[in-house]
DNA sequence: AACCAGGACGTGA
DNA sequence: TCACGTCATGGT
């Protein structure tokens, strides 16, 4: 039955991996220092704990690691967070003040700096528009660089709504397992899931951020040497 | 030294 | 609607 397959999923990958903490904040990383289980990599995550973001700066936050981080490695996404952070730009009101070229100067390492620099600069002037309330995917979508993994992202992240985010991860999971098709559109995948799954937000945030972890495993650079051992567990 | 990473947009069929 | 080219840095 659909329902308990995806359940299985989350069940087995929790079980295996534990809580992942997502969405990294920048904060915790200069708390806790570099994360020598993650190469290179901060370690700005918080396992376990849900009561993030807890202010409207670290929702904003969030919403500007989305961005950054669309096709992009997160390491690279650190670094212009944290030149963001030293201009005091991590903020809605920092990030506003900012010239247009200042900003892309800050967010360079995350590639793609010429549009990211556009797209959030057109995400600080929503996010200031909605003010405390929580938006539609509807008007997150009408944002200039923000397509529907992006939304999802932010409003599963940034404003706890239990929503599914298809990225190409679970993709190549999925299809392996063989749940989904070739070309099988974001909606279709996302309601699939959703449909099925059926979980509270940290649920939907564990759900996302495990088969991230699973995937950078078993589905990236040289797949077909490795077995994803989910194979085994769900049979396809 | 190619290949790719927690995608989105603009364009032309 | 959809396939395709473009955008860019840094790690492996």
């Amino acid at each position: 039955m659909e329902r308990s397959r995806f359940k299985v999923i989350y069940k087995t990958l929790f079980s295996w991996y534990g809580p992942q903490g997502w969405f990294p904040l920048v904060e915790l990383h200069e708390r806790n220092g570099v994360n020598p289980t993650k190469s290179g990599s901060i370690n700005g995550y918080h396992p376990g704990d849900y009561s993030y973001p807890k202010n409207r700066e670290q929702q904003f936050e969030i919403g500007v690691g989305c961005i950054l981080t669309q096709n992009t490695a997160w390491p690279n996404v650190e670094r212009a967070l944290l030149n963001l952070k030293k201009q005091g730009a991590l903020t809605p009101n920092g990030l506003n003040d900012l010239s247009l070229a200042t900003v892309k100067e800050a967010i360079r390492p995350a590639g793609y700096y010429n549009q990211k620099a556009k797209y959030l600069k057109a995400f600080v002037a929503f996010f200031n528009a909605i003010g405390s309330k929580t938006p539609e995917r509807k008007e997150l979508l009408a944002v200039k660089g923000i397509g529907e993994e992006t939304a999802d992202a932010i409003l599963l992240y940034s404003f706890r709504q239990p929503v599914f985010v298809v990225d190409t991860y679970s993709k190549r999971i999925f299809r392996a397992l063989g749940f989904i098709g070739e070309k099988d559109s974001y909606q279709k995948i996302k309601g699939l899931v959703e449909n099925n799954f059926k979980g509270n937000y940290k649920e939907y945030q564990e759900l996302h951020a495990l088969l991230v972890e699973h995937a950078k495993r078993y589905y990236t650079r040289t797949p077909e040497k490795v077995t994803d051992p989910l194979l085994s567990v769900v049979e396809g």
